[in-house]
DNA sequence: TTCGTTGTGTAGCAATCGATCCATAATTGA
DNA sequence: TCAATTATGGATCGATTGCTACACAACGAA
């Protein structure tokens, strides 16, 4: 019964998430927010409750899509070849993307404040996620043999974490191909791992088009993501 | 001749950027700014142009007083001291900062777009006078014999410097001394450093008074620093 | 003192903010 | 066909934003 909506939900999300990874939380209006949903204010607050609402929805539906799904995509791989791989698409997204607009998941870290702890709350909880898939990484190749075994899995987790959102806030004011990959070489050294092989990655320039390894143009749907 | 001021522009400096700190450049209102430091809008604007000027003038002003003046006092040490110093400071005033504002650099590294491409070059240039210090430590370490001499200084300093900006991001989120010594201590590891004795670092609870390593209580003027 | 210059204080500007009201359109079940 | 229910569209709310106009106060030079 009743009229039925006119828009997509995962649509809006998707288009809401865009609009808020560019300019932020406190930067992005509703009005921008009709302006790229298509939507009414009207809609928008009778679908989502208010703009926090619609940022938390946008937000973990990012984070489905993209960051979770990387980690189920990389975690049949062997630890190395997963984490070497985790590093080598961050970068490669990061800079095709002409706006530098790095890590949705560190902006948001930082526009959290002690005045929302549950966004905190749920911000945090997205790297421990993260940490640990690293962590999961890490103890299976110390278990097989890959990984020299006679450090800490957690910390070698934390580390890998911690480089991966450092790397995610210099490629907003530094977006230079040499720079993101030399910081990451000597964290995969410490697992014993030499970078992969990067002949592939087109270092020419930012807005160059990218391939992926197959050789096929990359990023059919989205050509840049969050994480 | 004419009138005279009745501020000292560096303590406005000083206050403003605590503002700044604490919500960032968005949020902080022109009232907020003429609340925390005495002054009205009119001598505000008259004094520093407007709210991006005083934002940019505070910035320098802290960067001076804190950055480049802890890189300076570590300089001197010999390399390992002065890495392992420079990580042990800054966990500790992140842990020490009840707010957990983490970094004033990050948190306008992330707040900078390229709408605004000064701010970002000179967010830029303060992560490589970072970086540099941290390439001077480790080459003068390599020299030394004190760091192994295999691998590349300037990705070692890259390296290092992502993960102060990943320590960073993570304290706003979760400030918890395991996860932040933790992190740190395979980054060190990569040079030969074990983490320097941290025995006197209070573990017991974020808003616990702190000491410095002479046991007096530490921070007689301002309890946090930006970096 | 008087003039010229500059800082300070109050009030208020237009623009924009998040959010809401209400009339109307669109649908289902009766 | 007729309620009942929900979505949409447009107008508008009060509050807040960055910023400024203007009268007045406080100084040095003459």
């Amino acid at each position: 019964m009743a009229r039925p909506r006119k828009f997509d939900e995962a649509d809006v999300l998707d288009m809401a998430a865009e609009a808020f990874w560019t300019k932020g939380f406190e930067a992005t209006s509703t009005r921008d927010l009709t302006e790229c949903t298509g939507l009414t204010q009207s809609s928008i607050y009778a679908a989502f409750g208010d703009k926090r609402g619609l940022f938390l929805r946008a937000l973990k539906h990012y984070f489905d899509r993209v960051l979770h799904e990387r980690i189920a995509r990389l975690e049949v791989l062997r630890p190395g070849q997963a984490i070497g791989d985790f590093f080598t698409e961050v970068i490669e997204r990061s800079l095709a993307d002409p706006r530098h607009r790095g890590c949705m998941l560190v902006n948001t870290a930082l526009e959290a404040t002690p005045d929302d702890p549950e966004l905190q709350r749920y911000v945090a909880q997205e790297t421990v996620m993260i940490e640990d898939f690293f962590k999961r990484c890490i103890a299976a190749g110390q278990a097989s043999g890959e990984f020299p075994a006679d450090r800490s899995a957690a910390d070698g987790a934390r580390h890998l974490l911690a480089v991966l959102l450092g790397l995610r806030v210099l490629v907003r004011v530094r977006p230079d191909a040499a720079l993101l990959t030399g910081l990451v070489s000597p964290a995969l050294a410490t697992l014993g791992l030499v970078w992969p092989d990067l002949g592939w990655l087109d270092l020419a320039g930012d807005d160059a088009p990218r391939r992926d390894r197959s050789g096929q143009p990359a990023d059919t749907h989205s050509p840049n993501h969050p994480i």
